[in-house]
DNA sequence: TTGTACGCGTTATCAG
DNA sequence: CTGATAACGCGTACAA
């Protein structure tokens, strides 16, 4: 195991010019004479010599290297998310990181550190919560841009990539109501989350324009966990006033309450109605044809990479909105019993 | 924005020390006197110093980073495996730098040459091909350890997490036989793939011990993607000698002949049987109780970290085989009309 | 036990 | 246009 790395070092000396000289030919400088660069390309490419990102990253204080961190890899929207933005910002000659923060704000804070250490140019996250005065403290001093997915945190210094929830989920809403729907659940994440409100406001809005009350048993915003919503569905239809359409804003929430539902025995679209907030892989092969509210994964990622880029290069924090919309299938339509 | 970068440096000024004191003092040096850890300790604390990985790495000479470099991170299976080997490596120091290669070779090498530029420590990879010479000889001189996920590639000094899929594809076959299929049909990757031989192999077996020829046009051994499937099952379908139970090998697989059955009007369980090889997210929502061929993917994730920490450390290659196993549900039950 | 000096591989500055 | 040299931030022989 001999240190057979090639450095500027031996290129200089097989092309027999100073170190100096063989960088600048690398880096493209101006002035530098046709012979020089002959010799050195000559003998880099016989030696095939690159140069090494460490070191070029010390004496250049960048990285090339975007910290991607989020709740959860395994949700098939952050991945769509992730390979997109990893496909942008490669191109833009960075690689990512990937760190799971497993929904653990004390693992955040462990992750910002961290980046730091690691001289990260810039940060994409997902965070798990938006209010944590400690998390914003931590990132104003961190001095590394950042983009936030979905989130909003007064009087940080951050870019973020916002959907337009209350758009979609007022349209599927909407929708329900029109085909006699009057007892909606809602069931989401903590209210005190940018996106839950935003969805909370498309459901409300939705319900007043349509002439309905809405009874605040149905408003079931705990946590986006399958398990809180598969519980909280039980519950729901465990009661006298049992509802006729469920909205469940995210995947998590979806999957729980397809299978409470499933448990139940309800049949989706016949049964009870249902939308589903966000989309996953093969969701056209599920049981019943369900109706949704969808936002591009892959525009999400390329327009964090689109921030995340901008902000490296020295441009102002920014907002970028990406747009909801209803996708009306089969589940949404009138239940008969109801 | 000032550089208010802490280094070792200020934290020597700020100690009263040499520079050299600190970083004993921070390595957990034997000779270093209690009063001179606990000034440099006052003055690390109160500067909320931190070492720079950047320059540990260039000094040490490690990076303290893996590749994770992936066909598709979008896969399902893979996004469980990338989060599993996140959280093992995690706890033993290491980061990863996620690079997804969409199943293009010639980005593969790319990737191969960016790992070594950055002074990765370690690969763990999910090639496209096991056969092209190319490949070999570049990971052979690349002087980095790796680990291969379910590849084999003789010649090559590399651990790799090997699946024993013929186990499973054989019970799963086998009980297909049992409830008196006869035209079976298998649709999976390419047959140059190890993974593809021993499904096959699995396959084979089944069909020996249970005393059936295979008819070589139910073989559909070709892509890996849900186009291929989905076009092989329309084509099946579509003769005199129609099957009446697939096995489809890999979510791709299983996703493109579920859709061509859906618009062929199938009823999976009931038209048709059926058996997926490896699940997805969301499996049990599925319009039809499938029976699936199972791998645990948080192993192939927790076996992969181990062995290139294994490696890394300076242990010799290995492999590691992780078992599957058939999980009957009601899909692969008695066609009534086979 | 502690401090000095050098090197890890580059790039940038400054003479020549 | 080219070459020597000083950083970048840290670890470690070596000397004191």
């Amino acid at each position: 195991m001999k240190h057979n790395r090639v450095t500027i070092h031996h290129v200089a000396k097989k092309a027999g010019v100073a170190i100096s000289s063989v960088s600048r030919v690398l880096s493209n400088h101006a002035d530098v004479s046709d012979d020089m660069r002959i010799k050195v390309e000559k003998a880099v490419s016989e030696l095939g010599y690159e140069p090494d990102y460490l070191a070029q990253s010390l004496r250049k204080g960048a990285t090339q290297t975007i910290g991607f961190m989020i709740r959860d890899i395994t949700n098939p929207l952050f991945s769509i998310v992730a390979q997109s933005a990893e496909f942008e910002l490669r191109k833009a000659g960075y690689s990512i990181i990937l760190i799971n923060s497993h929904g653990d704000s004390s693992v955040e804070k462990e992750n910002f550190s961290l980046f730091k250490r690691r001289r990260i140019d810039g940060i994409i996250a997902s965070l798990v919560s938006e209010d944590a005065a400690q998390t914003k403290s931590i990132i104003n001093n961190l001095g590394i841009p950042i983009v936030l997915l979905d989130r909003e945190i007064a009087g940080l210094k951050a870019s973020a990539v916002i959907c337009n929830h209350s758009i979609g989920v007022k349209e599927a809403t909407s929708d329900l109501i029109k085909n006699g729907h009057k007892r909606i659940a809602f069931v989401s994440g903590m209210k005190d989350l940018l996106i839950t409100r935003s969805r909370l406001k498309g459901f409300e809005d939705a319900c007043t324009e349509g002439g309905i009350k809405i009874d605040p048993s149905y408003l079931r915003l705990g946590k986006f966990s399958e398990d809180y919503s598969y519980h909280e569905i039980l519950d729901l239809f465990g009661s006298k006033k049992k509802p006729t359409a469920i909205v469940a804003g995210g995947i998590g929430a979806s999957a729980g309450a397809l299978r409470a539902l499933k448990d139940l025995k309800l049949k989706v679209g016949k049964d009870v109605a249902f939308i589903a907030v966000d989309e996953w892989p093969m969701f056209d092969l599920l049981s019943s044809d369900l109706s949704s509210v969808y936002r591009d994964p892959d525009e999400i990622g390329r327009e964090s990479a689109r921030l995340i880029l901008n902000l490296i290069t020295g441009g102002p924090t920014s907002q970028a909105v990406v747009q909801t919309h209803y996708r009306k299938r089969t589940s949404s339509r009138r239940v008969l019993n109801g």
